[in-house]
DNA sequence: AAGCCCTTCAACCGCCTGAGA
DNA sequence: ATCTCAGGCGGTTGAAGGGCT
């Protein structure tokens, strides 16, 4: 219990490293790893505690570490995956490889958080700060459930991110029996964990379990008594990550709950080990539990809107970062926020252009009607999920 | 040039968790 | 069951640097 002692050492150095000691460390983990990091210090000849060494090591010293300014892409993503998992760093690590989450976590204080302040956007809700103007209808019971999704896709991404964590310690386990020293590449870049198959929307598997199954290609339209959902070409998930920096294509896989259970665990984990199999394999049946009773509730959301979620506008949502458009956003047409996205929003750098070019019809998107907040709640959400199913990819981590 | 303020980010602190004795 | 310890995480601090007056 309690503090680690190592700290407590009287004579140790704290404080900024000097390249003397940057380099006794790279060349301690080269030569041995770091093994344990409470007995790294005295061995690699360091008079600094082991946790001083290992958080240089993971926040600097890495070969595998991009540093630098963060792109257009990487703070979408930092501000999505805040949106679902708050505070949780390392979470949001996994899903930005090569970034630490001390360097996630300083950006955000330092960038994003005031970025979306100044905006008039709650940086811990991700709302927009006056959200009293919401009242108990539909809308913002809409916006609840929309809540409830990320709630769900949160549980499933901090179910991911230990997933790699346990993976990551059963590299290192296996790299530090070996015999030969292992080599610095081996040490930071962890052998990927078992791929898991299915990047699909786990929030929407009991709605498909209700509409029946059969999806297997072509563009798809699937029908509700209200609502409408088209999916262009593959309703696997694809993530089109563009050259260009172009965002998100967005797609929402719809696979029966059942049978995906099984491809995960048959497909994703045949090669892993069986107690990484039976983590998720519970946790996949958790999940599945626990939306039996959500199913209703995400048919009420969806039938409080009668928009179409197309692809495209899906698509739309998050992309055209640096294309402002100029709305009118007193013409009801929620349409131009729809295309826009919410997103768009929070990264969009003209946000004072707009607020003052749009007087009255500009507070629209800032101080959210009922419909256009949801309209761009939805967009919001949609984004972040388009995200999560795709990240894995795109990360070296997965 | 000097002083002040603000921003950035590396590093530390303290707590939590899980493994092992 | 309890305790100890190592590792990990998130919050916070403070030195350094840049900008402004």
């Amino acid at each position: 219990m309690g503090r680690s002692p190592c700290c407590d050492k009287v004579g140790l150095k704290k404080g900024p490293w000097t390249p003397e000691e940057d380099q006794k460390l790279l060349d301690y983990i080269k030569e041995h790893g770091h093994g344990s990091w409470r007995a790294l210090p005295s061995k690699a000849g360091l008079q600094r505690c082991g946790k001083s060494c290992r958080l240089r090591w993971i926040n600097y010293l890495r070969p595998d570490i991009k540093r630098g300014k963060f792109s257009l892409q990487e703070e979408q993503t930092i501000i999505q995956l805040h949106a679902l998992l708050g505070n949780r760093w390392s979470a949001i690590a996994t899903h930005l490889p090569k970034r630490t989450d001390n360097e996630i976590k300083n950006y955000w204080n330092t960038h994003l958080k005031k970025r979306l302040t100044k905006m008039g956007i709650d940086p811990v809700t991700h709302k927009p700060k006056n959200d009293a103007l919401l009242t108990a209808d539909g809308h913002s019971k809409s916006a609840a459930n929309l809540s409830h999704i990320a709630q769900w896709e949160s549980a499933r991404l901090e179910a991911e991110a230990r997933l790699v964590r346990e993976s990551r310690l059963r590299t290192s386990t296996t790299t530090a029996s070996t015999t030969n020293p292992p080599s610095p590449h081996l040490l930071t870049k962890p052998e990927p964990p078992p791929a898991i198959p299915s990047r699909s929307l786990d929030a929407l598997k009991p709605w498909n379990h209700g509409l029946g199954r059969g999806i297997t290609g072509g563009d798809h339209h699937l029908e509700s008594p209200t609502s409408t959902l088209t999916f262009s070409e593959n309703v696997r998930t694809v993530m089109g990550t563009g050259s260009g920096g172009e965002n998100s294509i967005a797609m929402i896989e719809f696979v029966g709950s059942s049978s995906s259970c099984h491809e995960w665990k048959e497909e994703g984990f045949g090669n892993s080990s069986s107690q990484l199999q039976e983590d998720h394999h519970q946790y996949k049946e958790g999940f599945e539990n626990s939306m039996s009773f959500t199913s209703h509730e995400m048919t009420l959301s969806i039938e409080a809107t009668t928009t179409t979620w197309t692809s495209e506008s899906l698509r739309s949502s998050t992309r055209d970062h640096h294309h402002h458009h100029h709305h009118n956003h007193n013409n009801n047409n929620n349409n131009d926020i729809v295309e826009e996205g919410f997103t768009n929003l929070l990264l969009n750098n003209n946000v004072d252009e707009r607020n003052h070019s749009d007087a009255g019809g500009g507070e629209e998107s800032e101080n959210g009607s009922g419909s256009d907040y949801y309209e761009d709640n939805k967009n919001y959400w949609n984004s972040i999920l388009n995200l999560v199913n795709s990240s894995p990819s795109d990360s070296s981590i997965f």
